[in-house]
DNA sequence: CTATACCTTAATGTATACATTGATGTATGC
DNA sequence: GCATACATCAATGTATACATTAAGGTATAG
């Protein structure tokens, strides 16, 4: 009764194999490798290449194989402008949902984690986090669909963040930030923690896509 | 050299069956009888099934069927929280391009409708209209991602409609907000057309919600 | 009468065989 | 040399056969 398809697995793997940069951008990759490495019949690999499609990960061209969609930086903008406007709707949400603090308790924790694995530069550590405190701020603004939509648009920038985490600055100011939605959040200001979040992120944006674009990122 | 794939018709008939109510919401259909009524086999039928699921349209269901999503009041809340954001986005992106006013005369054009259907008491036009006018403002801000997610969201919207159209007041009030939109644009007031979009889709949502509230409107 | 364990079976999940198609190479005519 | 038409064939799109699984029924025990 384990329950675990043989689509979940080509999924997971796919999705693992693009996020290590294994599958890299732009290339293609017929049905009948995957299946091969994967160690199935075409038919599952089939279907999730479709999942994976309709999150933009991949593209099924006809007789050319699955594409492993590349992300330009004009992407990453279109991306940081969904996510900053549904984030900070989430905040609102959430302010507005009147949590006590142990219901804050995860995010809170986020934050002290960020805070620990900067002071010890683990940068990488500190992207974990920094994850999970924006996951958790779109859970506590309860709207399923919002969250699922959050959830794929940040996949596709965690495709870059491999990329941009060691050129870009110390993330110090966004910790401050951070706290200051945590802060509006546990007041119950919706309009506080959504300006204070949207600032968060458009300014995260428009760092990121300079960075991008000085470093002549065309694609990846 | 056609190329219209079995999966595309079934996708296509799909949805058409769904948006007419013949597959009504909640309901569940066995893989077979889809694929006979459709004149196909089970595998682009199961296909088309997968991609709907990813739209949110159908939940595949192992043993008991693909069921035909059902939409309740609070996911229009939800929905209509989500493009209330992304929207006001696409009118604050589209006032920033600075389009000249022959590039917006398909939005023009789509008010100049709404107002004739509206006095031809045509409200299935004036929902056709309304429908051009929201898919050019977003088409309009530039962000091939955030059209997508708009489309989706909006046709789950649709299959409200159908309901709410018919008992909802008289949309006097949203053509004036649409113009105020529009004129935002055609000066390049990025924060103007963003507030009045924001402020036209929030009263929207609420007097929707109040209408679904009010008529028991649990699920369809 | 209720609960539990088992069994049946229909529906899905997967593999495979086959049909279709369009990309690419080849030959022919100009 | 260049363009066009045709032939080839590999990869996908589709059908079908088969394996797996869990929902619902049945029987048995308490």
């Amino acid at each position: 009764m384990g329950a675990i398809s043989n689509v979940e697995r080509a999924v997971a793997a796919l999705r693992q194999m693009i996020f290590a940069g294994e599958l890299t951008p732009g290339s293609d990759h017929l049905e009948t490798e995957l299946a091969e490495k994967l160690g199935m019949s075409r038919t599952p690999v089939r279907e999730a290449a479709l999942m994976l499609q309709a999150q933009g990960l991949v593209e099924l061209r006809p007789r050319r194989g699955i594409r492993i969609s590349p992300v330009s930086a004009q992407d990453m903008s279109d991306i940081y402008d969904i996510l900053t406007e549904l984030e900070s709707l989430a905040a609102a949400r959430a302010a507005e949902a009147g949590y006590s603090v142990s219901d804050l308790e995860t995010l809170a924790a986020a934050i002290t984690d960020m805070d620990a694995c900067l002071s010890h530069d683990d940068l990488r550590g500190w992207a974990e986090a920094d994850d999970r405190f924006h996951r958790e701020l779109v859970r506590l603004g309860r709207n399923a669909r919002l969250s699922m939509i959050v959830s794929v648009m940040r996949d596709q920038v965690r495709r870059a963040r491999a990329t941009t985490l060691f050129i870009r600055p110390a993330p110090v100011q966004s910790n401050a930030d951070h706290r200051a939605v945590y802060d509006a959040i546990a007041q119950g200001d919706a309009s506080r923690a959504h300006d204070t979040h949207h600032a968060h992120r458009r300014h995260a944006r428009d760092m990121l896509v300079a960075l991008l674009d000085k470093h002549q990122f065309h694609g990846l």
